[in-house]
DNA sequence: CGTTCGGTTGATTGACATCAACAACAGTGG
DNA sequence: CCACTGTTGTTGATGTCAATCAACCGAACG
């Protein structure tokens, strides 16, 4: 079992998984606290229950780290694979809610009071919550750069070698993505429709293929990561169609 | 002193601070193995040593922490104000620099190994540790916010708003910019022109007040962070016009 | 079979990056 | 004292780009 999953499916059972975790650690600490629940797509973790009273882990499955802002626009700050860490920020922190993105998700919650006297007591559970945390400052910085950027296009490439970095573990140029369009629009702050646009662009460029929404492959990292993705758009032609004859002269900018 | 200083000057002497903050812990314990080094504005602290063999406190003064990235941009990652905490993220990730904004900047600089050492040894010192990584991660996610507002004139209000409330104690609605505009962006990933402009702008709404560049007043917090902002950039009429926050319309788009 | 949801495409408007020039200011050296 | 220079901030004009409104399509689902 496991080939002929549904692919919102998680792939393993989060209990074994989690089984797997506490033989790796020394004494079983962290996880023996931990309470774990396993939700669907779509189905908050924990709502909007306490506002830091949770550490949380993804133990299997894909999670969400959201929040709406006022104005309706919703600001997804994390997702979450298995093994990744997510502590709600103390005080003035917009309220975070935590969301399956596939089904059987499985989470990790350790109360945060609880998990601190442990971490009190214990030096290797202090460590590896530290590890954690760190770990996911490099993923709110990576996000940050990815945010940084000028163009939609490159936010969205910088979007999938990312994704494709942390999910497959190497040489694979396959990349499965766990998120709709929507939420890749949220998670970038762009409309859903310029990430559709980026994507096929993309795809128009050669730089990547889609077999299926969410199925995409990388057919060129190299120009992801480089700077041809800002030469300009003409060039492309978007399958048929001329598309904007001569724009004669454009910018050619460099460094 | 410190009434007639450069406003570029850190107001007070790193020593000292440190060893205000050391007494408040149990037993010295993280400072005991700071190395101090004090910079100039502009000034790199360790520059591109090691990647990430340190962590970084601002003890007074400030500084920001930032990578250039392929293409020539460079985003800052993290303004830092004393009691500010920088940990370099362990691998992949780009190397950042950290560099003081004001005269007379001090910075407590702890190895990692010994650092890490201390906190398995030490509870208390653990818990400071992570306090402040968690703090860390709390101005990422408020990063992440701002940039995710659609409009640069958002995100600069919302910029202004969280310098006030990070720099000021309480109840003064003048702010000083540490930070130039090419800084703020860098840091807000906006062209300098885009934040002068937006600065005007704000300006010209009658919701802030310039008295020279960098002393800003704040006149009426609450249209900052409303969406009043986001109203047309009609009925502005650069100067005189008695402002009024509420037009009417807006979009008011739900979920 | 209609409905909903996710995804794509088109047309339009507004906003930002870019290039450029200019103003204010500090320092420097004749 | 005054040109010379560098830095910082502001303003203008223009092309590009993305948000928005709208329509359409296919698939899943009741």
């Amino acid at each position: 079992m496991g080939e002929h999953m549904h692919p919102d499916d998680a792939s393993r059972s989060g209990a074994r998984e989690l089984r797997e975790s506490q033989q790796q650690q020394s004494t079983a600490t962290l996880d023996s606290i931990a309470v774990l629940v396993r939700r669907s797509r779509g189905e908050e973790i924990h709502g909007s229950v306490g506002p830091d009273d949770y550490w949380y882990r993804v133990v299997s499955g894909a999670a969400k780290c959201s929040v709406v802002l006022p104005g309706g626009r919703r600001q997804i700050l994390d997702l979450l694979l298995p093994n990744d860490f997510f502590g709600f920020t103390p005080p003035g922190g917009h309220y975070c809610t935590l969301e399956a993105l596939v089904n059987n998700t499985v989470v990790a919650c350790y109360p945060r009071r609880r998990a601190e006297e442990l971490a009190h007591s214990s030096p290797q559970v202090a460590c590896e919550v530290r590890k954690l945390a760190f770990d996911g400052v490099a993923r709110l910085q990576e996000l940050l750069l990815i945010m940084g950027h000028t163009t939609a296009r490159k936010k969205v490439a910088s979007f999938l070698l990312k994704t494709k970095e942390r999910s497959s573990r190497q040489a694979d140029d396959r990349v499965v993505l766990l998120t709709s369009r929507y939420d890749i629009a949220d998670y970038l702050a762009l409309s859903v429709e310029t990430v559709s646009r980026s994507l096929t662009d993309l795809k128009h460029r050669g730089f990547i293929a889609l077999s299926g929404p969410r199925r995409v492959r990388i057919v060129n990292p190299n120009c992801l990561e480089e700077d041809d993705i800002d030469r300009p758009a003409d060039a492309v032609r978007p399958l048929s169609r001329p598309l904007r004859c001569g724009t004669g002269m454009h910018k050619m900018r460099q460094v």
